[in-house]
DNA sequence: TTCCTCATATATGTATACATAATTACCGCT
DNA sequence: AGCGGTAATTATGTATACATATATGAGGAA
C-alpha cells in the first residue's frame, strides 16, 4: 500500500537485490565488509524481510559470504578465483556444445543460432569498431552464447551455466567492454567470431570433441582480455566487476 | 525462549530445511505439487519467516521449483535430466582432477587421498562384499571424491561441484547402494577403485588429460548403476532420490 | 599499563500481524 | 447445461515487534 504507481511491478525483494548488487559491484561495498541488515534497509528503503530474502539470494549467486557468526559480508576474490571461474564456463559450455553436437540439432533449431552469428560478422568485418559497436557487441555475443546454451536441451547443464555466468567477471561478456580500448582488440574480435563459426560447424557436423575443444579455448579469450587490461592499467572503471578483487586493484 | 535444550544448537531455518529435504526426498510430498508455507509451518513446528527462507535455499539448491504466481512447488526431473546431471558432475569432477595435476600436488597434500584409497582397498578386496560394507563404502568414497575436489585448490570450482553434488541423484555415492543387491556389484566396485586408482596416478604424475578423462569415465559408472537398477525394477526403495523422477518410478 | 570481566548496546534469528494478489467456488446468465 | 463473472477465501509478500546471541566498551584489579 505504501508504494506508488511506477513501482509497483517488481517485488522488494528484487528491488533490494538489485540495488545490493549494484552496490558491491560498484565498490561502495568494499570485500570483506560486513553487511549490515539495518544499514541495507535504510540505503534500499525496503523492510528487514525482502532485505534478508536478497542476502540469501546473494549468497547463492555468490557475491557474499555467509559469517559463521551470522550476517553475511561482500566475498573477495583473487585473480586466480576470477581466471578459474572463467575456465569453469569455458567448460560447461564446452559441455553444452558437446550436449548439441552429439545429440543433433534441427535445422530449425540451428536457425536463431546462425542467424546471431550473421549479425555478429556484420559487426566484427568494420575495421576500426566504435565503441557503440562494442556495446551492442556485448548484447549480441550474450545472444549467441544464450542460444547455443540451450541447444544442449539440458535444463540441469542449462541451470549450471546461467549460476556460473552470473558473476560479472565470469559471464562470456565480462572482459569485452576492456577490448574496446585495447590495441589488440579487432585481432581478439576476429579470433572470437572464428571460434563461434567454429562451433556452429562443428555441431552442425555433429563433431563432439571439436565443438568442446573450441567452446573451451574460446573462454580462454576472456582470460587473455583480462590479463591485457590488469597490464594496461588504464580504464580500469569499464569493469565494474574488478571491484571484488581482492588486493591489487583497488585505486 | 520456546526451545527445550536438546534442539538448541541447530537454527530453525536449518530445521525446516532438513525436515522439507527429508519430506521431498521421501517422496510424500510428490514431484509438481505446490508447497503450501501454511502446510510446511504445521509440519515443521517453526514459523513462516524460517520457512520461507528454507523454501529459498531449497529451490536454490535444486530441489524446489518457482512459481512464476508465487510460491514453490517440487522440482519433477526427467531420466534424461538425472544422466545429464551425473555427466556434469563427470566433467567437473574431471576439471578438478586435471587443475590438480597440471599445477601439481604436494607429497604433503596428496597423503590424505593415498590413505583414502587404501582404505576403499580393504573393501574392495573382499569377495562376497557385506551390505554393511557397502554402507561405510557410500561413506569412504564421498571422503575419497571430497578430497579430490579440494585437490584443485579452486574454490569457485569446489563451489560449483558441491552444488552439483547436492541433488541426491548426481552425487558420487548415489547409485552405490544400487550395486548392494545388483548381480555384478563386486565387477563394478573393482572398476570404480582402477578408476580411483588411476586418478591418483595421473595426479602424481602430472598427467592432466589423463586424470580428467578417467574421472568423466568414472561418473559414468553411476549411470550405469542408474540404468541397471531401473531394468531390476526391484529394490528401489534403496534409492529415495529417485521419489524425484517424473513418470515411471511412482509404485 | 595491561588484561580480564561484566554490562550495555547492537546485530541477527524468529514469530506474528497486516495487506495484497491469486485461486476457487458459487451463482446468475446465456 | 455450460460458460462467464463476481465474491469470498486462502495464499503469498511485506512490515514490524520481540528475544537472544554476539560484539564492544568501560571499569576494576593484578
Amino acid at each position: 500500500m505504501s508504494e506508488r504507481d511506477p513501482d509497483r511491478a517488481v517485488s522488494q525483494t528484487v528491488r533490494a537485490q538489485l540495488a545490493l548488487r549494484d552496490l558491491i559491484l560498484s565498490g561502495r561495498l568494499r570485500p570483506g565488509e560486513r553487511i549490515s541488515e539495518l544499514g541495507a534497509v535504510e540505503t534500499t528503503g525496503v523492510s528487514r524481510t525482502p532485505v534478508r530474502m536478497a542476502l540469501v539470494r546473494l549468497e547463492e549467486e555468490g557475491l557474499l559470504e555467509a559469517i559463521p557468526s551470522g550476517g553475511f559480508m561482500v566475498k573477495a576474490f583473487s585473480e586466480r578465483d576470477i581466471l578459474d571461474s572463467i575456465e569453469l564456463r569455458g567448460v560447461l559450455e564446452g559441455l553444452a556444445a558437446r550436449f548439441a553436437a552429439e545429440r543433433g540439432v534441427s535445422a530449425r533449431d540451428l536457425e536463431p543460432l546462425k542467424e546471431s552469428l550473421a549479425e555478429l560478422d556484420q559487426l566484427v568485418t568494420q575495421d576500426p569498431v566504435s565503441v557503440e559497436a562494442f556495446s551492442s557487441y556485448v548484447a549480441m555475443n550474450a545472444r549467441f552464447h544464450a542460444l547455443l546454451t540451450e541447444l544442449s536441451h539440458s535444463p540441469p547443464l542449462i541451470r549450471q551455466i546461467d549460476r556460473a555466468s552470473a558473476l560479472p567477471f565470469a559471464s562470456p561478456s565480462g572482459f569485452v567492454m576492456a577490448q574496446s580500448v585495447l590495441p589488440e582488440a579487432h585481432q581478439i574480435l576476429i579470433i572470437a567470431q572464428d571460434h563461434h563459426r567454429i562451433v556452429v560447424d562443428a555441431i552442425e557436423n555433429r563433431e563432439g570433441a571439436r565443438a568442446e575443444a573450441v567452446m573451451r579455448e574460446h573462454a580462454r579469450l576472456a582470460a587473455r582480455n583480462l590479463r591485457l587490461a590488469l597490464r594496461n592499467r588504464t580504464h580500469l572503471d569499464l569493469l565494474p566487476a574488478l571491484a571484488l578483487i581482492r588486493s591489487p586493484v583497488t585505486e
